[in-house]
DNA sequence: GACGCTATATGCACAGTGGATATAGTAGTG
DNA sequence: CACTACTATATCCACTGTGCATATAGCGTC
């Protein structure tokens, strides 16, 4: 994987579509074209991962040590199997990525607001 | 300029430079270097604007109409004058495209926190 | 078995960014 | 004056992240 001695804040600010797969990983384990599919369902389909984004943001964000793939016994039983299926789980050091791309998300909606950007409606 | 007939909305969402350009422009007409020192003061030196990023990302926007270059007499008499430098001021589109991304920040900030990425501390 | 959906992976092109380099005006110091 | 540091804008190069298209293939249903 990455770099083991480095801090979260080191790994701001996260890309995008990494965001938005670790918030999709947050509840649950999911496989890759799950993903795709939380993610729409979450942002109402505003936010539609593209398979070459998705796929290649998750072997990122294994190597950088975000996520983790499941062996087969760690797979969710419950799920009809499908061999094709490569299940990813949210790690500890993943989970303070996001929760300090969470932070400085909220420094700058903090700094907008301060600048008179204030949105009409919610 | 860009397209006239676009909403803010359909400029989304904002590149990160641009983003920050344009809070700097919120509350005064500034040139470029201004822009970066600026930048790099209401983010306590955490963001640092390169010259290769600022200055292309100034081309751009001007561009897409969400900041206007001033005219020699509209600069700002009180500043000890450089003829180097090039003035820039927020249009009404822009700030309508900066409110736009600010409504766009807060709803994933939302959605962060309800996937449970609470930060230690603000 | 034909079709559409699921599932992953890769190729190609492009936008945005940082760092380096270029050019040159400005200000202070000796 | 010469020298230096800072101000100011602009462009070049390399790299990352992204979307779209393509490839491959298993799955479900009619």
């Amino acid at each position: 994987m990455g770099n083991r001695t480095s801090s979260p804040e080191s790994e701001l600010p996260l890309p995008a579509a990494t965001f938005h797969i670790l918030m999709a990983l947050a509840d649950e384990d999911r496989h890759g074209y799950a993903i795709i599919q939380e993610v729409a369902s979450r942002t109402n389909g505003e936010v539609r991962l593209s398979a070459g984004t998705l796929y290649r943001s998750i072997q990122r964000i294994v190597d950088q040590g975000y996520v983790a793939e499941l062996t087969m016994r760690e797979r969710p039983a419950a799920d009809e199997d499908d061999a094709r299926r490569r299940y990813y789980r949210l790690t500890p050091f993943g989970r303070a990525v996001a929760e300090a791309e969470t932070r400085r998300l909220g420094e700058l909606l903090r700094l907008a607001r301060a600048s008179g950007f204030i949105p009409k409606k919610a």
